[in-house]
DNA sequence: TTGTGTTTTACGACCTCC
DNA sequence: GGAGGTCGTAAAACACAA
């Protein structure tokens, strides 16, 4: 079904690509999560340097990685209460679902379940989370990219889901972002080696003869952190 | 309406750290 | 050994062009 090349694992890459963030392009018109948020690019999120332990909240507007978390958008408009007046708390959380504005309809329209040969554990193949949920799972992201196991317990409670569907939430979303990156860092090797080089900045370029196109690439990808 | 491509949940395999 | 990380993938949910 999926005629993809065979897996290859790359530990290494990896950790380099955690190293940079580069905030997706959010679009919240389609079925996805949130509008453009604030740049968090000044994270280094490197799962050696993941936090383990607890963190201290009581941020007001940016977090404290220097991310500025801005949900004013009219999409947000419908979670009352989520934002705390204005000023995003982690703690701020509202456990009604139902009176966030959806646009589809989460959990109904699951019609199959799980047939025979399945080796899923619940009765439902997958559930599609709520709007709110992933509302709050979003901002939590952009927060810290990766949760500590109080967040956990308070993001599960507060949203009605397991531990397990948040700690998974997470692991999907950071690999969202890195296949964002990815995507990025392609575009910019594929512009790179296929535009020309202006004649000035040719000239530029040899006097600097060591500097190669991967390392532009790399150093382009670190600025735009700041 | 339908075919197709993309995104979203959920899992297994494997790895690292404590 | 367990918890949690990445990576690859399955399949549902969804968007959108034809």
């Amino acid at each position: 079904m999926y005629p993809n090349s065979p897996p290859a694992r790359l530990p290494a890459q990896t950790l380099s690509l955690n190293t940079q963030y580069i905030p997706p392009p959010y679009d919240f018109g389609g079925y996805h999560h949130v509008p453009a948020l604030g740049d968090a690019s000044t994270n280094a999120w490197n799962p050696l340097y993941a936090p383990r332990d607890e963190f201290p909240f009581g941020f007001q507007g940016s977090s404290p990685c220097g991310g500025q978390l801005s949900f004013g958008s009219g999409e947000l408009s419908g979670t009352p209460a989520a934002a705390g007046g204005g000023s995003f708390s982690p703690y701020n959380f509202i456990s009604a679902q139902e009176t966030f504005s959806s646009r589809r309809k989460p959990h109904e329209a699951i019609r199959a379940t799980i047939s025979g040969g399945k080796t899923r554990t619940k009765d439902k193949y997958r559930v599609v989370y709520t709007d709110h949920q992933r509302l709050e799972l979003e901002k939590e992201f952009q927060y810290n990219r990766y949760i500590t196991m109080r967040r956990k317990t308070e993001l599960s409670m507060a949203l009605s889901l397991s531990e397990r569907q948040v700690k998974i939430w997470f692991q999907n979303r950071r690999a969202k972002e890195r296949k964002i990156n990815r995507k990025k860092l392609q575009n910019s090797q594929q512009a790179s080696t296929t535009t020309p080089t202006p004649p000035v900045l040719g000239a530029l370029a040899d006097a600097h003869i060591t500097s190669s196109p991967s390392s532009n690439i790399l150093s382009d990808t670190i600025s735009e952190e700041f």
